[in-house]
DNA sequence: GTCTATATTTGGATAGAC
DNA sequence: GTCTATCCAAATATAGAC
């Protein structure tokens, strides 16, 4: 089961998210592919197990301890983890975060651990005194949007991974101008 | 052709860009399928004439005139009139901006009008006086991150198009401290 | 639990008559 | 230029033997 799940994630990764099929699934794990349906009821349903596995890495990966002292370092490691995390592997974040796959919504459990990442980005924000109620809005729009003029424009590149620090100072300063004491830049140390 | 081409954006919006048919799409203007084969020589070939289209309008629409006097007011405007564009036609986004199209590219003379759009931007900022050389990655990651969280979390809403004016100020900000006077900011106005 | 065989559906695309 | 008829390929999924 889980041997069918890794050949999963390299057959998506070598055709794609949607092209791969069960017969090249069950192929690759050695079965024919009514077998398969001994361990998944769908293509659906594995999609469902892969979503769930992404989940776990990147709440595993990402998680962010709010404990840390200094904010900007946190805030700019938050970021790091989590633009390091979608920009390793371009089919997990686009099953993870572009969510382009026709009929697929991940079942509750599967998402939960997403939640779980919210609720931890949530706190790093209370953590360091930040109230602007749409700190959480600003700052998935701001990752985000790095993560994904990497991954279409220059994959395993260094373009917007350049610009991580400096889009974290960005927000901090606009979340609270007066306490924030000039950041040292230009020549993020990455 | 027209008819053919305002056919497809139709299905595309109901049934998905990837999932509608050629029979569908021949049905719903009068025609059995293989008649479709006497305006395109393939699917990818509808694809690359509407990518064109949407490209175009594009153009049409969300292009600046760099001569603004004000240069807040005009960075405003642009970011507006891309967030708007690009949030009013879901399927035109993911056409256009998201190329989720297993085999499609594409053709260079689709692309142009993109090409040029991008000169556009990069005049709006010249003539203003940014010389960082990140200006324009650091815009297009913003921009496209707002868009994208509007899209995916909140279709329709305006839960991101409230925050646009305060993304651009905050690029102003960082683009050019010295110069920049305090915006003002809570209440964008629309 | 795994197989063979096959159902079922659907899609893009082509041949050739009219 | 439009049609009917069909090809061809691929996919998910099921039935039933072993």
């Amino acid at each position: 089961m889980a041997e069918i799940l890794d050949a999963a994630w390299s057959l998506a990764r070598s055709n794609g998210l949607l092209s791969f099929s069960l017969r090249d699934l069950a192929t690759k794990v050695g079965m024919q592919a009514p077998s398969l349906y001994q361990y998944f009821a769908s293509k659906d349903d594995i999609y469902d197990a892969m979503f769930r596995q992404g989940a776990v890495e990147c709440l595993a990966e990402v998680g962010v301890d709010a404990a840390a002292p200094d904010r900007r370092e946190a805030f700019r490691q938050s970021a790091r983890r989590m633009f390091d995390f979608a920009t390793s592997d371009p089919v997990r974040a686009q099953l993870l975060f572009q969510r382009t796959i026709p009929g697929f919504e991940p079942s509750a459990e599967s998402y939960a651990p997403a939640v779980e990442m919210v609720e931890g980005m949530r706190a790093l924000v209370a953590a360091h005194g930040i109230t602007d109620p749409d700190a959480m809005d600003l700052w998935t729009a701001m990752i985000g949007g790095l993560v994904a003029q990497q991954l279409s424009n220059d994959p395993g590149g260094s373009r917007w991974a350049r610009l991580v620090d400096r889009t974290v100072d960005m927000f901090l300063a606009e979340m609270d101008p007066d306490h924030d004491e000039a950041p040292q830049r230009k020549g993020q140390t990455r």
